[in-house]
DNA sequence: ACCTGAACACCGTTCAAGT
DNA sequence: ACCTGAACACCGTTCAAGT
């Protein structure tokens, strides 16, 4: 049974589910695997390139279920509550994707890929680009929130979240105002 | 020349930016106060607790810049702007806020803490807390982008970074609008 | 091509013992 | 009260060697 890429960071999801960031090493993920440890080394070159591949896995996975949105304010909401879903439905992996950073490809043309379907809208590269890092960045803060036990604890004794991340998403995303100040040239 | 708290919070900071966050470890903040790794335990519970404190400064800092603010849209934009420029005055300080979570003290008086500026300028403690949330997560997250290096160099390429996140916080606080869809009862 | 065994240079944390 | 020495149970990563 030879291993493969693919499956390498499935089964790094589920040890990630079972044991949380601080349990997921590389040994454990052999041992998952049946393998010794230098063996994953074949498919990845090192802990952060699994760790990029599972936040790649993450944000792709959100941007595909946001296909076919009518407008750029709706895809900005629905990209947002999908990158929120998607890092509530792994343990720790907002925290993951913080210490990752993402960016899995070369960066020439991965800035045309996620400008794109906002393009398409009607909004410039510029702004498609600034708006979607706010959004991301606003989802994954809440995410990490929520992902720290102590902190969750304490959020939802006097909050709804769900309700609280919904406010601050739909408030940006109305907010934002294509081509007024130009900056610089 | 004995050891304390503070001395060995500001050595971590001081270590935290000659090293970033890999080589942040209890060894050689040992080594920098010229003392055996567990002396250190002797002040701090453990690593985590360390990362508690160091997050707790950030924030904390960030607060006391923007008292006297006029109205409760000013102190959330001055808050915004406070968080993201302390995050950015130490080197992967977004990170390790990300991996700490902060929640420094015990979580009762804590929320009046926090909600007690907003509400003294009008917000229900409920949106104080709200709005709070979504605007330190919409800065840590933009913040965790600038600190991760090829993720920086990516978005310097075709975006002015302190427009896109002005942009975003502007919209955002602009937006939030109090008592509206007053949720559940 | 793909994997193992053994090793290197580290970790955080504990705990008896020193002063 | 405050710190050291020594140890435990781990890490990520490299690299020769096996198949």
């Amino acid at each position: 049974m030879k291993l493969n890429k693919e499956g390498i960071v499935d089964a790094a999801f589920a040890l990630l589910d079972e044991e949380g960031i601080e349990g997921l090493s590389l040994r454990r993920l052999a041992a998952r695997l049946g393998v010794q440890a230098p063996a994953i080394y074949w498919y990845i070159p090192n802990k952060a390139g699994l760790f990029r591949r599972m936040s790649a896995r993450l944000t792709t996975g959100a941007r595909a279920s946001c296909a076919g949105q009518p407008d750029w304010r709706s895809w900005l909401m629905a990209y947002g509550r999908g990158v929120r879903a998607a890092f509530l439905t792994h343990r720790d992996s907002a925290k993951l994707y913080a210490n990752a950073g993402s960016i899995p490809e070369d960066p020439g043309e991965i800035g045309d890929l996620i400008a794109a379907p906002l393009v398409a809208l009607g909004l410039s590269r510029e702004d498609a680009i600034s708006y979607q890092g706010s959004v991301i960045s606003l989802s994954l803060g809440w995410a990490l929130f929520e992902q720290t036990p102590p902190m969750r604890d304490f959020l939802t004794g006097m909050m709804d979240m769900d309700k609280s991340f919904e406010d601050g998403l739909e408030a940006m995303v109305r907010g934002f105002a294509p081509g007024s100040a130009p900056h610089a040239s």
